[in-house]
DNA sequence: GCTTAGGGTTTG
């Protein structure tokens, strides 16, 4: 048999003027030499075949001929030898096109190459990570796993009499031996130390370090911190490492990429890290990383797959880098220095304590510049209620807001200060996992807490603090993490997603589908007309060609709504002059009265007032009370009716609002001119509880004058305004609803009936939480958030066209729904006695 | 250009 063969054209120059010597592995049948090993710098040439041409990988393709190609290509990755039969096996080992220009797409220039049968068990003891390898006689498979590793769409198929595999070993540059260093495993078999002649890497115990050097090193993480920005060029990645010696040896790993930091998840994993130095500091032996600094991570549990996590294009593994880890994942396991695991899921969360959470990011939003809000959920259900955070309108990136069981479902999570820019790259969808975080209970100061929400003291709020200390920061879980792989089975138990948006498929769908088809699988009507009129419902695409003006009955599915944030719905309306106004947020309003309070100079309030002080109490224990200047009226007084009205000055807006749980109506003043004053009509001019009343700036002459009590059982914001020369303004929610049906869709507003529609007071939506869930029930009850149409209910709906003139004075017809109530689900009765429609 | 950080008794 004449296995050399002279040097072929098709080999790279660089290469062709080496010498090669043939060495076949004898050790299988003769006529059966599937793996030659070419060995660089002796004995006479062998080679190859000549009369094979060379195909690049990236050009490899299912349907081209293969039988006169080869390939050639660096094996990046070499897999375990796997027996699938008594002498049967297969081994997967990806190589990856060496000629390719840097430039090049990096697609496709590396492909899973499978040998089967001897050649497998040939290619287990003769190739390693780092050979040239070419392949012949292959065939050309689609990659079942290309989702997942992204290499090439095809694989290579080595089997059979004409597949033949050769091994070319460059000669490995030299690695820094440490002359320290000494081998970790002298049990290593012969079998396996024997069969190799590229150089191992050898890696120094944790204890046997000195001062000085480079080494390599293996050790389980007992802290770490993820990497974060440091003063100078690079991220910082801090750990502390042990071993068997039982050293603990901290590490801090200076990398301008992420990804080349060690990609470490939890306590107990392992790390392997090529060309650290050694120093002291502080009596001790550091690690730090220099020239070449490589690392590869390991999940650190028992029996689980060792599954190298680098973002490294080559690495070094073989059975010893397996053997070595395995071994130190049983010795963390039989050890008791680890700390127990903090990752815990939400459901178990207790208050005030410090967790690992692993979650999905849903969406997030600014909430002021020293915090952001991360919306998430793990799938399970913490048994405390949750922190509701508002946050500016429109600024919320992902979802505004979900169902209403995935809402119960979700923490809020509060990231503070140096992680705030980390949180700013999180895509919503995003596993994550938050490193010490804390669960606080009761949290009344949180930053876009809605005052209604601050009274409540029970909820958990999550809050990321400043600073990476006990290791504190954010990780984003790559995919196919088996945390990620768990998370996602209990993410995808729960049914309901997201998406807003219909595909296509679905339109095309609700649009050639009459409604009466759909009858029989989707939620029967839930909204009922009290009108008078006695007419057949029609369709949307007849409501649009009837003339202007007058009343339709339709059968509806609700298609989207707008906003879908409530307090953008709720508008201050004015009676008299019909002019609609956002309600001002609270950063707003807490402006005006400490601008109120600023000019606060000597005044002589009128004849009928008579002045005290009131004493505010500090908003943190061991503050300082507050005394503020308040007025009462000399009638009430006398009356003994102490809380019924004061007039209060030079307060804030956060001190008023504490205050008006102990008195029935307060009315923030200020001194002007020597008079006493209202605050402007931006501000509420008066609190009555939670609910704040707002006056018409257009239509309000107001001052400070004394309210008629007489008879008078209860002061309300009627009585005070009026008092007051106030305008009153009505609180009103004003929706806008895309509706379909088989024929076309429409859209109407929601307005002087949305309070029937809602079955909820405007004025109790925006003082109430209760109100303001059952509207955010309804609305999901109406539109399930990521549903398509199937539990969308139809809706009997009453429907009045009117003309209005837009913007440019055009007239165009609208639409109102009007005397229809929903009616399923039946949300909690919210709805005031003090009906402002 | 050759530093950066060097865990820690935990703010909102």
């Amino acid at each position: 048999m004449d296995l050399v063969f002279p040097v072929g054209g098709f080999y790279p120059c660089n290469e062709s003027s080496v010498r090669l010597d043939f060495k076949p592995k004898i050790t299988g049948h003769l006529d059966v030499m599937p793996v030659y090993v070419l060995s660089e710098g002796a004995g006479p040439g062998a080679q190859v075949p000549t009369d094979l041409t060379r195909i690049p990988i990236p050009l490899i393709d299912i349907s081209a001929d293969h039988s006169n190609k080869l390939v050639k290509g660096k094996v990046i990755c070499k897999g375990p030898l796997m027996s699938l039969a008594a002498d049967d096996f297969v081994l997967k080992t990806v190589i990856q096109e060496e000629d390719s220009q840097p430039d090049a797409s990096s697609q496709n220039q590396s492909i899973n190459v499978v040998l089967f049968g001897a050649m497998a068990k040939h290619f287990n003891q003769a190739g390693s990570q780092g050979d040239v390898v070419v392949a012949s006689g292959f065939t050309v498979a689609k990659s079942s796993t290309v989702d997942e590793d992204k290499l090439h769409p095809c694989n290579l198929l080595l089997s059979g009499d004409d597949a033949c595999l050769y091994v070319s070993r460059l000669t490995p540059l030299p690695d820094p031996i440490s002359p320290l260093a000494n081998k970790r495993n002298a049990t290593l078999s012969t079998e396996v130390s024997r069969r190799t002649k590229v150089p191992k890497y050898t890696y120094v115990p944790l204890g046997d370090l000195k001062a000085g050097s480079v080494v390599n090193v293996y050790g389980v993480v007992v802290f770490f911190k993820q990497p974060f920005k440091s003063r100078g060029t690079d991220f910082c990645s801090s750990l502390k490492i042990t071993d068997q010696s039982n050293q603990k040896i901290g590490c801090t790993i200076f990398c301008e990429k992420l990804e080349d930091h060690p990609k470490i998840y939890q306590i107990g994993d392992i790390v392997r890290m090529h060309r650290v130095k050694t120093q002291f500091f502080n009596n001790s032996i550091t690690l730090v990383n220099t020239f070449g600094f490589a690392v590869v991570a390991f999940d650190g549990a028992v029996g689980g797959a060792v599954e190298p996590r680098t973002s490294s294009r080559s690495f070094h593994f073989d059975q010893e880098d397996r053997r070595t880890v395995e071994e130190l994942r049983s010795w963390a396991a039989s050890q008791t220095l680890l700390p127990p695991v903090c990752t815990i899921p939400l459901s178990a969360v207790q208050p005030k304590a410090y967790f690992d959470l692993t979650c999905q990011l849903l969406a997030k939003a600014p909430v002021d510049t020293t915090c952001t809000l991360l919306r998430v959920w793990d799938g399970t259900r913490c048994p405390r209620t949750l922190l509701n955070v508002m946050v500016e309108r429109d600024v919320t990136e992902g979802p505004s807001s979900f169902s209403k069981a995935k809402e119960k479902l979700i923490a809020n999570v509060l990231v503070y200060d140096n992680h705030m820019e980390f949180a700013g790259q999180l895509k919503p969808g995003d596993f994550l996992r938050i490193y010490n975080l804390r669960a606080i209970p009761g949290s009344s100061k949180v930053p876009g807490l809605t005052s209604s929400q601050s009274e409540e003291v029970d909820h958990l709020a999550f809050h990321l603090h400043g600073g990476t200390a006990y290791g504190r920061g954010i990780r984003v879980l790559p995919e196919n993490s088996s945390e990620v792989q768990e998370l996602k089975r209990a993410l995808e138990a729960f049914p309901d997603n997201d998406e807003d948006a219909l595909s296509d498929s679905e339109l095309l769908e609700i649009w050639s589908t009459p409604p009466e088809s759909l009858d029989g699988d989707t939620v029967e009507c839930s909204s009922e007309r009290s009108c008078s009129h006695d007419m057949r419902p029609v369709s949307l695409s007849e409501v649009k060609r009837s003339d202007p003006g007058g009343i339709h009955h339709i059968r509806v599915q609700l298609r989207s709504y707008k906003p879908h944030r409530l307090h953008q719905a709720l508008k201050l309306y004015c009676s008299k002059c019909t002019s609609m106004l956002d309600i001002p947020d609270d950063e707003q309003v807490a402006a005006l009265f400490s601008e109120a309070s600023r000019d606060s100079g000597p005044c002589s309030p009128p004849p009928w007032l008579l002045s005290g002080w009131v004493d505010i109490p500090g908003d943190s224990p061991g503050s300082q009370n507050r005394a503020l200047s308040v007025h009462l009226s000399a009638q009430l007084l006398s009356e003994g009716k102490t809380k019924e009205l004061i007039f209060l000055m030079g307060s804030t807006l956060e001190e008023t609002s504490r205050l008006a749980a102990g008195y029935h109506n307060i009315v923030p003043v200020k001194s002007s001119d020597g008079h006493l004053a209202l605050l402007d009509l931006s501000a509420p001019f008066l609190f009555r509880g939670r609910k704040r009343f707002y006056g018409c700036k257009r239509c309000s002459e107001a001052a400070v004058r004394e309210p008629s009590a007489e008879g008078v059982q209860v002061i309300d914001e009627k009585i005070v305004a009026e008092a007051l020369g106030v305008q009153l303004l009505q609180f009103v929610l004003l929706m806008k609803l895309e509706l379909q049906d088989a024929t076309d869709t429409l859209n109407v507003f929601l307005w002087r009936d949305a309070e029937l529609f809602l079955n909820v007071s405007a004025e109790d939506a925006a003082a109430n939480q209760e109100a303001q869930k059952s509207i955010h029930q309804t609305m999901d009850a109406l539109c399930p958030p990521g549903d398509s149409k199937g539990g969308r209910p139809w809706l009997n709906l009453c429907l009045s066209a009117y003309q209005a003139e837009d913007d440019e004075g055009r007239s165009q017809t609208c639409y109102q729904i009007c005397q229809t109530t929903v009616t399923r689900p039946r949300p909690s009765s919210t709805r005031s006695e003090a009906d402002p429609a």
